[in-house]
DNA sequence: GGATAAATTAATTCATTGATTAATTTAAAT
DNA sequence: ATTTAAATTAATCAATGAATTAATTTATCC
């Protein structure tokens, strides 16, 4: 349907394509998002992202330069779009600590269906310490988006609305340790569990049952 | 000191070695975990590996073969032995879900403090759908990890000890973004907080706070 | 129709990587 | 003292990677 399937479908013919002959930089930036998120970044050779969009490396060359302006493209043209408005969203959303914590489930599980090779991609390239897109996610996201969570749950706390225990700080931490985390181990849990689906749906409602009231069972409380 | 530092060191001398000079091939395991976990395994070059333990790349070669026999190394000889007794101990352990949630918690945070690079590698190499040690890992520890802990889950479950809306294969999930993750991800939230420590004792308390009881504000469940 | 611009391929260059081997050095065994 | 075994290095090879360039093909503009 869009000129471009992901795999085997026969390339765009050479020379000047008349009109819109489809966004093939584009193609290649989400066929490269997958790559990427499957084999990580300095793992994915620019001629298997190729060889998956059915194009010679130099096209990557000719749309991008090189491998890091595409991976710099990647992060601005698709992540950043994505990320920023959800940060915004959270600066008002929800009123009990609660309610922001199913905010904020409920922006990543939006984000993961438009972009499902972020978490993963998350969790390669940001978490961890080798992590290529460390520098540049840090400087752009992350400043805001952990502030804003953890001092609102700061404020919360203040206002004796959390629950004596908790972190506000390690709130953010398990947060998402509860949404992406997951979602990037989809097909883990899957395999797993034989489960069809780990639906985001089903991970959601259970997310927020935990988050709501522990594992403590409301009726009976056990004795002690 | 154990003879040999983790770098810049001098090397031990050539020749054979006279007696007990120290387990190189024990050191050599080390530094590759902490490369491999912090780069990914694929990037992770035997050069740099050798650079890092101060030998010759031709020293991989010697102990180990190449690098795929290296990784296995890895995974016998420091991943396995250490993962194994905790899947035996978490096959009694604890009474209700929230003590078997506590023994995993405590479990996890024995292991990684013996082996830092663990998270990393776990969420790098294990989780995504790419990661190295993926199929080997799964024969191994996957199979009964999570399987052990998701039908104590939903015996409890059916026993009327777990909370509605708590699925027992997803808990799992979620027991391991509680965990795993954070520590994974320990480096980047000491910098994302300015926290000295994420030290595991408070990541651990805030944690079982959390599983203990929820969001749920204090007024509305005040015990005693 | 000719010139120009856009898009693509094939081929090439240079660096890096995994893997290997032939020496070399030292300790242990005889 | 001679031989053997263990450990290490330097040097090298083939394969792969990123990056680049010179053609080639096709559409559009004048």
């Amino acid at each position: 349907m869009p000129a471009r399937a992901t795999n085997k479908t026969r390339r765009r013919r050479v020379g000047r394509p008349a009109g819109d002959d489809g966004d093939l930089r584009g193609h290649l930036l989400d066929v490269a998002a997958a790559q990427f998120a499957c084999t990580g970044i300095a793992a994915a050779s620019l001629r298997t992202i190729a060889q998956a969009a059915g194009v010679t490396p130099a096209m990557l060359h000719y749309y991008f330069g090189n491998k890091d302006a595409l991976v710099r493209a990647l992060v601005g043209e698709r992540l950043l779009p994505n990320v920023r408005p959800l940060v915004e969203t959270l600066a008002s959303a929800g009123e009990t600590p609660l309610e922001l914590a199913q905010a904020f489930a409920q922006g990543v599980s939006g984000i993961v269906a438009k972009l499902p090779w972020l978490p993963a991609l998350w969790v390669r390239e940001v978490l961890c310490e080798g992590g290529a897109l460390r520098e540049f996610v840090f400087r752009e996201v992350m400043p805001s988006l952990p502030q804003v969570l953890a001092q609102r749950f700061e404020a919360a706390r203040r206002a004796g609305q959390l629950a004596p225990g908790i972190d506000p700080r390690l709130l953010v931490v398990s947060l998402v340790g509860l949404t992406l985390f997951p979602a990037a181990g989809a097909p883990i849990w899957q395999k797993a569990f034989g489960m069809p689906g780990l639906d985001m749906p089903a991970l959601m409602s259970h997310t927020l049952a935990l988050l709501g009231h522990g594992l403590a069972t409301p009726s009976t409380e056990t004795p002690r």
